[in-house]
DNA sequence: GGTTGACCTTCCAGCTGCTGGAAGGTCTAT
DNA sequence: ATAGACCTTCCAGCAGCTGGAAGGTCAACC
């Protein structure tokens, strides 16, 4: 499969995934004419890359969990406790989008044309924690 | 409230608190000293900055979503499909988490030791769509 | 079979979003 | 008044792309 349809599948740009490469995160084989040629395990990769990068994980954290998506030594408690740690920051991250979108959809429905740092509804969506 | 404490209350370093500065994100007052100087509604505008930059939004994404967290014309047709807009890639976000956190778990808990490739679940959870 | 146009290649430059460090001023405490 | 922890600006560099140049490949059509 050429880096064209690799592009198209994976949602990614042929720019992006040939820096991928050259950053070592993927490692397609060439046709005898030089073009790079993507598997469907290799589009899979791209897809998990494309995903994980948009939900604003590093390119390194990246690396950590596609490793942990095609290891075979998945067992091993230090592959395990970086898996549970990923986690727990999918689980804050989640957490955060919720707080986000609460506060988004209650700015739109309800609290037109006021001023913002008066408001406590406001005040309380916004924070996790608390401003002292 | 000088940068440090407003640092630690955002969770942002002082260097980007800065930043943003520069690229007109926020503009806090200043003391006699020329120290910065932050309010209670600029540390809720750091807080939304952090979060949202975090969750993956662009810094002109987080400018757009920051207008509306404080915008007085929020009745505007246009400031509302923006969020509208926003909302949806926020949804969007958040299915995505959500997957691939089952896809994390589910490598964790149940596909030790196979080949990645060969895995259907895996196949189902790696992706939103299917891979022709 | 040559030519067009859409692909592919590498390489290099530039942009975004920070991040670190230098050089120097301010504040608080002993 | 001097030490140490702040703060300031400015400038350089890194991460993660992204665009463009210069050139090779391929499939299709005349």
């Amino acid at each position: 499969m050429n880096i064209g349809i690799a592009s198209e599948k994976s949602g990614l740009p042929s720019k992006t995934i040939r820096y991928y490469e050259d950053i070592g995160l993927l490692r397609p084989s060439r046709t005898d004419n030089g073009y790079r040629d993507y598997s469907v395990a290799d589009i899979h990769r791209l897809r998990f890359l494309q995903r994980s990068r948009s939900l604003g994980f590093s390119v390194d954290e990246c690396r950590q969990l596609l490793s942990l998506y095609q290891d075979k030594d998945r067992e091993s408690a230090d592959v395990k406790s970086i898996a549970e740690a990923k986690l727990v920051e999918i689980d804050r991250k989640i957490a955060e989008l919720v707080g986000l979108r609460g506060l988004l959809h209650h700015l739109v429905e309800h609290c037109h044309g006021d001023e913002r740092p008066d408001c406590p509804i406001i005040d309380e969506l916004a924070g996790e924690g608390v401003v002292q």
